[in-house]
DNA sequence: TTGATAGTGAACCATATGGTTCACTGTAGG
DNA sequence: CCTACAGTGAACCATATGGTTCACTATCAA
Protein backbone atom coordinates (compact mmCIF):
# COMPACT_ATOMS: atom_id res chain seq x y z
CA UNK A 1 0.00 0.00 0.00
CA UNK A 2 2.63 2.32 0.92
CA UNK A 3 3.84 2.02 -3.06
CA UNK A 4 0.81 2.54 -4.26
CA UNK A 5 1.29 5.93 -5.81
CA UNK A 6 4.41 4.94 -7.34
CA UNK A 7 3.17 1.67 -8.28
CA UNK A 8 -0.26 3.68 -10.55
CA UNK A 9 3.19 5.29 -12.50
CA UNK A 10 4.79 2.52 -13.32
CA UNK A 11 1.42 1.05 -14.76
CA UNK A 12 -0.19 3.83 -15.99
CA UNK A 13 3.41 4.79 -18.09
CA UNK A 14 3.17 0.47 -19.14
CA UNK A 15 -0.15 1.64 -20.53
CA UNK A 16 0.83 4.25 -22.55
CA UNK A 17 2.50 2.97 -25.19
CA UNK A 18 0.73 1.24 -27.98
CA UNK A 19 3.32 -1.62 -28.85
CA UNK A 20 2.92 -2.52 -24.94
CA UNK A 21 -0.48 -2.47 -25.04
CA UNK A 22 -0.20 -4.86 -28.12
CA UNK A 23 1.76 -7.21 -26.37
CA UNK A 24 -0.15 -7.13 -23.34
CA UNK A 25 -3.44 -8.50 -25.85
CA UNK A 26 -1.37 -10.76 -27.66
CA UNK A 27 -0.75 -12.71 -24.66
CA UNK A 28 -4.60 -12.50 -23.65
CA UNK A 29 -4.49 -14.85 -26.40
CA UNK A 30 -1.72 -17.00 -25.93
CA UNK A 31 1.79 -17.24 -24.25
CA UNK A 32 4.26 -15.92 -26.31
CA UNK A 33 8.49 -15.84 -27.13
CA UNK A 34 10.66 -12.49 -27.63
CA UNK A 35 11.16 -13.67 -30.97
CA UNK A 36 7.21 -14.46 -31.49
CA UNK A 37 6.39 -10.82 -30.14
CA UNK A 38 9.75 -9.03 -31.72
CA UNK A 39 7.96 -10.76 -34.96
CA UNK A 40 4.59 -9.71 -34.51
CA UNK A 41 5.47 -6.12 -33.33
CA UNK A 42 8.23 -5.98 -36.04
CA UNK A 43 10.85 -4.67 -33.65
CA UNK A 44 14.66 -6.12 -33.28
CA UNK A 45 14.89 -8.68 -30.30
CA UNK A 46 16.40 -6.11 -28.44
CA UNK A 47 13.79 -3.75 -28.70
CA UNK A 48 10.81 -6.50 -27.39
CA UNK A 49 13.04 -7.23 -24.42
CA UNK A 50 13.11 -3.71 -23.57
CA UNK A 51 9.03 -3.47 -23.76
CA UNK A 52 8.98 -7.13 -21.78
CA UNK A 53 10.94 -6.13 -19.19
CA UNK A 54 9.04 -2.87 -18.87
CA UNK A 55 5.79 -4.70 -18.66
CA UNK A 56 7.67 -7.47 -16.39
CA UNK A 57 8.30 -4.49 -14.10
CA UNK A 58 4.72 -3.16 -13.79
CA UNK A 59 3.71 -6.61 -12.82
CA UNK A 60 1.62 -7.31 -15.92
CA UNK A 61 3.86 -10.01 -17.68
CA UNK A 62 6.16 -12.62 -15.84
CA UNK A 63 8.66 -14.63 -17.85
CA UNK A 64 10.13 -17.80 -17.51
CA UNK A 65 13.45 -18.83 -19.69
CA UNK A 66 14.17 -22.62 -20.26
CA UNK A 67 16.51 -23.22 -22.31
CA UNK A 68 17.23 -20.91 -25.71
CA UNK A 69 13.80 -19.11 -25.30
CA UNK A 70 11.71 -16.83 -23.26
CA UNK A 71 8.32 -17.43 -22.70
CA UNK A 72 6.12 -14.26 -21.94
CA UNK A 73 2.73 -14.87 -19.87
CA UNK A 74 0.27 -12.35 -18.47
CA UNK A 75 1.44 -11.62 -14.88
CA UNK A 76 -0.12 -11.56 -11.75
CA UNK A 77 -1.29 -8.28 -11.65
CA UNK A 78 -4.73 -7.22 -13.10
CA UNK A 79 -5.30 -3.79 -12.87
CA UNK A 80 -7.61 -3.39 -9.90
CA UNK A 81 -5.99 -0.65 -8.52
CA UNK A 82 -5.40 1.60 -11.78
CA UNK A 83 -9.51 0.32 -12.63
CA UNK A 84 -10.25 1.57 -9.24
CA UNK A 85 -8.12 5.37 -9.18
CA UNK A 86 -10.28 5.51 -12.44
CA UNK A 87 -13.29 4.73 -11.50
CA UNK A 88 -12.95 6.75 -8.37
CA UNK A 89 -12.54 9.60 -11.03
CA UNK A 90 -15.47 9.04 -12.95
CA UNK A 91 -17.49 9.52 -9.58
CA UNK A 92 -15.82 12.30 -8.85
CA UNK A 93 -16.89 14.07 -12.45
CA UNK A 94 -20.09 12.84 -11.94
CA UNK A 95 -20.82 14.62 -8.95
CA UNK A 96 -19.32 17.95 -10.47
CA UNK A 97 -21.57 17.44 -13.50
CA UNK A 98 -24.55 16.70 -11.11
CA UNK A 99 -23.68 19.88 -9.35
CA UNK A 100 -23.69 21.59 -12.48
CA UNK A 101 -26.60 20.79 -13.47
CA UNK A 102 -28.13 21.23 -10.29
CA UNK A 103 -26.73 24.98 -11.03
CA UNK A 104 -27.88 25.12 -14.35
CA UNK A 105 -31.56 24.06 -12.91
CA UNK A 106 -31.45 26.93 -10.02
CA UNK A 107 -30.45 29.65 -12.59
CA UNK A 108 -33.34 28.31 -15.37
CA UNK A 109 -36.22 28.58 -12.35
CA UNK A 110 -34.48 32.11 -11.06
CA UNK A 111 -35.07 33.27 -14.49
CA UNK A 112 -38.06 32.16 -14.31
CA UNK A 113 -39.47 34.04 -11.67
CA UNK A 114 -37.71 36.59 -12.66
CA UNK A 115 -39.96 37.05 -15.88
CA UNK A 116 -42.86 36.40 -13.87
CA UNK A 117 -41.88 39.58 -11.65
CA UNK A 118 -41.62 41.24 -14.62
CA UNK A 119 -44.50 40.50 -16.15
CA UNK A 120 -46.76 41.69 -13.15
CA UNK B 1 -12.57 7.13 -33.03
CA UNK B 2 -9.21 6.80 -35.50
CA UNK B 3 -7.89 8.02 -33.54
CA UNK B 4 -8.49 5.39 -30.57
CA UNK B 5 -4.96 4.57 -29.78
CA UNK B 6 -3.32 7.68 -29.80
CA UNK B 7 -5.68 9.34 -27.61
CA UNK B 8 -5.05 5.70 -24.99
CA UNK B 9 -1.49 6.73 -25.72
CA UNK B 10 -2.00 10.23 -24.19
CA UNK B 11 -4.64 10.19 -21.81
CA UNK B 12 -2.70 7.13 -19.71
CA UNK B 13 0.71 9.19 -20.02
CA UNK B 14 -1.00 12.12 -18.34
CA UNK B 15 -2.20 9.65 -15.67
CA UNK B 16 1.28 8.26 -14.91
CA UNK B 17 2.43 11.14 -13.51
CA UNK B 18 1.53 11.93 -9.47
CA UNK B 19 1.32 15.58 -9.84
CA UNK B 20 -1.14 15.47 -12.63
CA UNK B 21 -3.28 12.63 -11.27
CA UNK B 22 -3.39 14.77 -7.61
CA UNK B 23 -4.42 18.32 -9.81
CA UNK B 24 -6.85 15.77 -11.43
CA UNK B 25 -8.62 15.21 -7.39
CA UNK B 26 -8.26 18.50 -6.86
CA UNK B 27 -10.27 19.52 -9.82
CA UNK B 28 -12.95 16.77 -8.39
CA UNK B 29 -13.33 19.20 -5.67
CA UNK B 30 -13.75 22.46 -6.86
CA UNK B 31 -12.01 24.65 -9.86
CA UNK B 32 -8.84 25.84 -9.16
CA UNK B 33 -6.59 28.29 -10.82
CA UNK B 34 -2.92 27.94 -11.70
CA UNK B 35 -1.92 29.91 -8.67
CA UNK B 36 -3.81 27.61 -6.39
CA UNK B 37 -2.85 24.30 -8.32
CA UNK B 38 0.75 25.77 -8.35
CA UNK B 39 1.28 26.52 -4.33
CA UNK B 40 -0.59 23.35 -3.47
CA UNK B 41 1.61 20.79 -5.39
CA UNK B 42 4.94 23.12 -4.66
CA UNK B 43 5.49 24.08 -8.25
CA UNK B 44 6.33 27.24 -10.21
CA UNK B 45 3.33 28.69 -11.93
CA UNK B 46 5.13 27.36 -15.11
CA UNK B 47 5.70 24.17 -14.09
CA UNK B 48 2.18 24.01 -13.27
CA UNK B 49 0.81 25.50 -16.48
CA UNK B 50 2.59 22.26 -18.24
CA UNK B 51 1.02 19.89 -16.42
CA UNK B 52 -2.41 21.76 -17.22
CA UNK B 53 -1.52 21.65 -20.66
CA UNK B 54 -0.46 17.98 -20.87
CA UNK B 55 -4.01 17.64 -19.22
CA UNK B 56 -6.19 20.03 -21.64
CA UNK B 57 -4.41 18.16 -23.87
CA UNK B 58 -5.47 15.02 -23.06
CA UNK B 59 -9.03 16.56 -22.56
CA UNK B 60 -9.04 15.58 -19.16
CA UNK B 61 -9.65 19.60 -18.13
CA UNK B 62 -10.31 22.56 -19.93
CA UNK B 63 -9.98 25.95 -18.60
CA UNK B 64 -10.88 29.85 -19.41
CA UNK B 65 -8.84 32.68 -18.36
CA UNK B 66 -10.75 35.79 -17.34
CA UNK B 67 -9.16 38.96 -16.39
CA UNK B 68 -5.37 37.47 -15.23
CA UNK B 69 -6.44 34.25 -13.96
CA UNK B 70 -6.95 31.33 -15.28
CA UNK B 71 -9.50 28.55 -14.12
CA UNK B 72 -9.13 24.66 -14.50
CA UNK B 73 -11.83 22.53 -14.23
CA UNK B 74 -12.78 18.99 -14.97
CA UNK B 75 -13.12 18.91 -18.97
CA UNK B 76 -15.37 16.65 -20.79
CA UNK B 77 -13.49 13.27 -20.73
CA UNK B 78 -14.23 10.89 -18.67
CA UNK B 79 -11.94 7.97 -19.34
CA UNK B 80 -14.71 5.76 -20.50
CA UNK B 81 -12.47 4.24 -23.01
CA UNK B 82 -9.75 3.69 -21.15
CA UNK B 83 -12.12 2.11 -18.32
CA UNK B 84 -13.18 -0.02 -21.20
CA UNK B 85 -9.22 -1.07 -22.14
CA UNK B 86 -8.52 -2.10 -18.77
CA UNK B 87 -11.73 -3.37 -18.37
CA UNK B 88 -11.41 -5.55 -21.44
CA UNK B 89 -8.11 -6.89 -20.38
CA UNK B 90 -9.07 -7.72 -16.95
CA UNK B 91 -11.93 -9.81 -18.65
CA UNK B 92 -8.62 -11.74 -21.03
CA UNK B 93 -6.76 -11.97 -17.92
CA UNK B 94 -9.59 -14.04 -16.05
CA UNK B 95 -10.41 -15.90 -19.58
CA UNK B 96 -6.20 -17.33 -19.07
CA UNK B 97 -6.67 -17.85 -15.46
CA UNK B 98 -9.92 -19.67 -15.95
CA UNK B 99 -8.15 -21.87 -18.76
CA UNK B 100 -4.86 -22.57 -16.48
CA UNK B 101 -7.55 -23.28 -13.62
CA UNK B 102 -9.06 -26.41 -15.81
CA UNK B 103 -5.58 -27.43 -17.36
CA UNK B 104 -4.84 -28.41 -13.45
CA UNK B 105 -8.40 -29.85 -12.97
CA UNK B 106 -8.02 -31.75 -15.97
CA UNK B 107 -4.42 -33.10 -15.02
CA UNK B 108 -5.49 -33.38 -11.32
CA UNK B 109 -7.97 -36.16 -12.73
CA UNK B 110 -5.97 -37.69 -14.80
CA UNK B 111 -3.64 -38.28 -11.96
CA UNK B 112 -6.16 -39.69 -9.63
CA UNK B 113 -7.50 -42.25 -12.56
CA UNK B 114 -3.67 -42.81 -12.72
CA UNK B 115 -3.79 -43.62 -9.58
CA UNK B 116 -6.41 -45.91 -9.90
CA UNK B 117 -5.59 -47.61 -12.29
CA UNK B 118 -2.14 -48.21 -11.13
CA UNK B 119 -3.71 -49.62 -7.76
CA UNK B 120 -5.76 -52.22 -9.45
C1' DT C 1 0.15 56.28 -12.64
C1' DT C 2 2.23 52.96 -10.23
C1' DG C 3 2.98 48.77 -8.05
C1' DA C 4 1.76 44.16 -7.23
C1' DT C 5 -0.29 39.93 -9.14
C1' DA C 6 -1.30 35.95 -12.68
C1' DG C 7 0.12 33.90 -16.29
C1' DT C 8 3.08 32.96 -20.46
C1' DG C 9 6.92 31.65 -23.39
C1' DA C 10 11.68 30.84 -24.40
C1' DA C 11 15.74 28.84 -22.98
C1' DC C 12 17.98 25.64 -20.46
C1' DC C 13 19.02 21.28 -17.82
C1' DA C 14 19.07 16.42 -16.32
C1' DT C 15 17.02 12.31 -16.97
C1' DA C 16 13.92 8.95 -19.25
C1' DT C 17 12.12 6.63 -23.43
C1' DG C 18 11.97 3.99 -27.61
C1' DG C 19 14.50 2.45 -30.72
C1' DT C 20 18.77 0.78 -33.17
C1' DT C 21 23.46 -1.87 -33.99
C1' DC C 22 27.05 -4.82 -32.53
C1' DA C 23 29.44 -8.13 -29.98
C1' DC C 24 28.58 -11.71 -26.96
C1' DT C 25 26.71 -16.11 -24.41
C1' DG C 26 24.25 -20.20 -24.20
C1' DT C 27 21.59 -23.87 -26.28
C1' DA C 28 19.84 -27.07 -29.92
C1' DG C 29 20.51 -30.19 -33.63
C1' DG C 30 23.05 -32.61 -37.01
C1' DC D 1 32.55 -30.37 -33.31
C1' DC D 2 30.03 -26.98 -36.00
C1' DT D 3 26.44 -24.05 -37.25
C1' DA D 4 22.36 -21.77 -36.51
C1' DC D 5 19.22 -19.74 -33.39
C1' DA D 6 17.25 -17.03 -29.03
C1' DG D 7 18.30 -13.87 -26.17
C1' DT D 8 21.15 -10.34 -23.70
C1' DG D 9 23.78 -6.18 -22.58
C1' DA D 10 26.36 -2.14 -23.70
C1' DA D 11 26.65 1.76 -26.37
C1' DC D 12 24.57 5.03 -28.98
C1' DC D 13 20.97 8.26 -30.87
C1' DA D 14 16.97 11.35 -31.21
C1' DT D 15 13.27 12.92 -28.90
C1' DA D 16 10.24 13.57 -24.84
C1' DT D 17 9.53 14.78 -19.94
C1' DG D 18 9.52 17.34 -15.70
C1' DG D 19 11.31 20.79 -13.84
C1' DT D 20 13.67 25.42 -13.35
C1' DT D 21 14.89 30.66 -14.24
C1' DC D 22 14.25 34.89 -16.54
C1' DA D 23 12.13 38.35 -19.13
C1' DC D 24 7.81 39.76 -20.59
C1' DT D 25 2.58 41.02 -20.95
C1' DA D 26 -1.71 42.01 -19.12
C1' DT D 27 -4.71 43.11 -15.44
C1' DC D 28 -6.17 44.64 -10.97
C1' DA D 29 -6.21 47.96 -7.18
C1' DA D 30 -4.84 51.98 -4.75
Amino acid sequence: MVHYQARLDTTFAALSDITRRGVLERLGDSDASITDLAQRFRMTLTGMKKHVSVLEQAGLVTTEKVGRVRTCKLGPRRLEEEAAWIERHRQLWSARFDALDELVEHLKSKEKADAQRKRR
